[in-house]
DNA sequence: TAGGCCATCTGGTCCT
DNA sequence: AGGACCAGATGGCCTA
């Protein structure tokens, strides 16, 4: 409780900025925007749309209210949280995205390097953390499964192998009883052009479909990116017919 | 300059 | 009643 005050008193003089802006907000023009950006997006068929505007006008606009709807609408709305709850509330929800924040560093610190090695660190945003992370928990599934392309398995876990070697100093006993098994898997130094070697080996099965739709937003490269890429040299011949497309892009 | 990402504020709702 | 969670709004920063 006491770090919660503490963060009333620091954020205050910004609460209270933020407070002005709001108090200075003219959102008519910003409606007017919204509106035709919505039609301009409804008819174009764009990838999102913008809501009614606000929870305010969406009561009062709503043509789709249900008799439950009504009656909730004449039930006593609660009085507005007074200053100070309002500033303890704001930090309670400020130590919450905090928090949140927290656990997606701990989530980066966990994807082993591989997983990330073409992204720049700024790169690494919340999504796509998610989404990596959901691609590599899919990839080792499938190596539990036995899902997996052989190379895939030697790849992944060599790669994780070689992250835990980092730790072999701090943690002796951590791969001791994999030792065979690491140096096999050492053997098979991992690198993107492996993985390349990998999607481009194994196209036909319904593992590689799978894999590709996981890996597909590994990078948002340009198509002859994704081509030097895939080739892991760009004088290389294409191994496969002009006109096939690989869903690298998202 | 538009678009993406993010932090923050805010009000609504649900839960304890 | 108060906290947790959620989603919308807003503005700042950065990049193509």
């Amino acid at each position: 409780m006491a770090k919660i005050e503490n963060q009333v008193a620091t954020q205050e003089s910004v609460g209270d900025a933020v407070d002005d802006n709001n108090n200075n907000n003219s959102n008519d023009d910003k409606n007017q925007t919204d509106s035709q950006i919505s039609k301009t997006a409804a008819s174009s068929g764009a990838k999102y749309q913008l809501r009614p505007r606000s929870v305010h006008p969406r009561r009062r606009c709503d043509s789709e209210w249900s008799l439950e709807d009504t009656l909730r609408q004449h039930k006593q709305r609660p009085p507005p949280l007074s200053r100070y709850r309002r500033k303890t509330a704001n930090a309670r929800e400020r130590y919450r995205m905090r928090q949140i924040n927290t656990a997606f560093e701990s989530l980066r610190g966990v994807l082993p390097s591989w997983v990330c090695s073409r992204r720049a660190a700024s790169e690494m945003t919340k999504i796509t953390t998610l989404r990596l992370a959901s691609a590599y928990i899919r990839s080792l599934q499938d190596i539990l499964d036995g899902k997996a392309h052989q190379d895939t398995c030697s790849w992944v876990l060599s790669s994780i192998f070689q992250d835990a070697s980092h730790l072999q100093e701090s943690q002796p006993d951590l791969c001791d009883g994999n030792h065979s098994k690491t140096q096999q898997a050492l053997s098979h130094t991992p690198s993107d052009s492996d993985f390349v070697s990998f999607l481009c080996t194994s196209t036909e099965s319904t593992v590689f479909q799978d894999s590709m739709e996981s890996f597909s937003y590994l990078s948002p490269m340009s198509e002859a990116e994704a081509m030097a890429l895939l080739l892991g040299n760009e004088h290389q011949p294409r191994p496969w017919t002009e006109g096939h497309h690989f869903p690298l892009v998202s």
